[in-house]
DNA sequence: ACCTGAACACCGTTCAAGT
DNA sequence: ACCTGAACACCGTTCAAGT
């Protein structure tokens, strides 16, 4: 039975990714999202609670094609995590500052699924359990700024400035975003404390004020 | 001689950092900011080219009571720069969310100064030029991230939910926001090359906060 | 189940003209 | 030097009512 259905949610969230790839976040309102799609602006709120929510939708189609590799070393899933992070936040317009956003506003479920995961490897470096969720937020606060910085400048000589580049970006940017992660995963292996990764620092506990 | 002066730019930041700190970075706008010194809109734009350029000066003033120590150990100092800097977005409403759109927009002169003393120090740790900068910046957002964090977190329990807490940030603020600098820290001596600073000793002297 | 119409209470920015 | 008046081109959200 085929019902009438003159749009489904799934419609509203791929216009607005369209809207935000061809446009940019600035231009990814409510009532424009609405006009493109022949409604009326309050026909977006029978289908989400409020811009916030439609953008944590944004952000999780974003994010659906990352990758979900489980298995393998710790540190080998990190970065596996990071760079398929960051490969879909540059996929698009603003992706960055848009799941940014999302996240920080916990509005996206898949950014909480990669928290976890980035913990569960943070675990496995043998950093103890209060702590390894706080090793994998600063990974993903890491990824973000790092990410959204290097989007604006992309976007922004994209957009004509800046000819001759010495921008501090400018060089391999692949190469320095593995050497700033690299500066976390060195900093969490150091941290270790369970598994037989002695030598390092016994100072670690952290000193409670 | 006394000029007439109707209100200098100095006495619209004061008013726009009152603002902030009463109501939010949400109710800190132009027309608003205007109604409260008894000014149209459009004269705001008489002293500042547009909001963002607003928004960078209190931005600055927000981090003008930064301490401003220059010698001692390059750990010593990053954690001085670091709590100082936390300190600072902590003592205003929303003041992380502020600080950090500033610095991705390029509008906070302290926060570039900032950035260019951690960028000293990452040197000074023995991380060759090309990527003291970066280590630096992974710093900033580590911080403005924690941070930014943290104060939704407060912010949203204090008013009104979260009656017992059990949320992430609860316990312990300051050894959390330490062990996850020092997360930093460790990577940046891990990757000194240059200077004779072999073995390198993670424990020098993170002071007790 | 999905949407319209219409309203409410706002925004940032520009710019000729005034004092 | 500093500001007004007035306009331009927008916002997000709510909600009774319609099909």
């Amino acid at each position: 039975m085929q019902q009438v259905r003159r749009h489904a949610r799934s419609d509203v969230v791929d216009k607005a990714a369209q809207l935000l790839d061809d446009y940019g976040i600035a231009d990814l309102t409510m009532r424009r999202l609405a006009r493109e799609l022949g409604l009326t602006p309050g026909a977006l709120y029978w289908h989400f609670a409020d811009k916030q929510a439609l953008l944590g939708a944004v952000a999780d189609r974003i994010l659906a094609s990352t990758a979900t590799a489980q298995d393998g070393p710790w540190v080998q899933r990190v970065h596996l995590i990071c760079t398929g992070l960051r490969n879909a936040l540059l996929s698009t317009t603003d992706g960055a500052e848009l799941v940014s956003a999302s996240f920080a506003a916990g509005k996206s479920e898949l950014m909480t699924e990669l928290l976890d995961r980035l913990t569960a490897a943070a675990a496995e470096a043998g950093i103890d359990s209060s702590h390894a969720d706080l090793a994998a937020r600063s990974v993903l606060y890491y990824v973000l700024g790092f990410t959204a910085d290097e989007q604006s400048r992309l976007q922004w000589d994209a957009a004509g400035a800046l000819p001759e580049t010495q921008s501090v970006m400018a060089t391999d940017p692949n190469g320095r975003f593995a050497f700033g992660l690299r500066l976390l995963v060195d900093g969490m292996a150091a941290h270790a404390s369970g598994s037989g990764d002695q030598g390092v620092d016994p100072g670690v506990a952290v000193p409670a004020p």
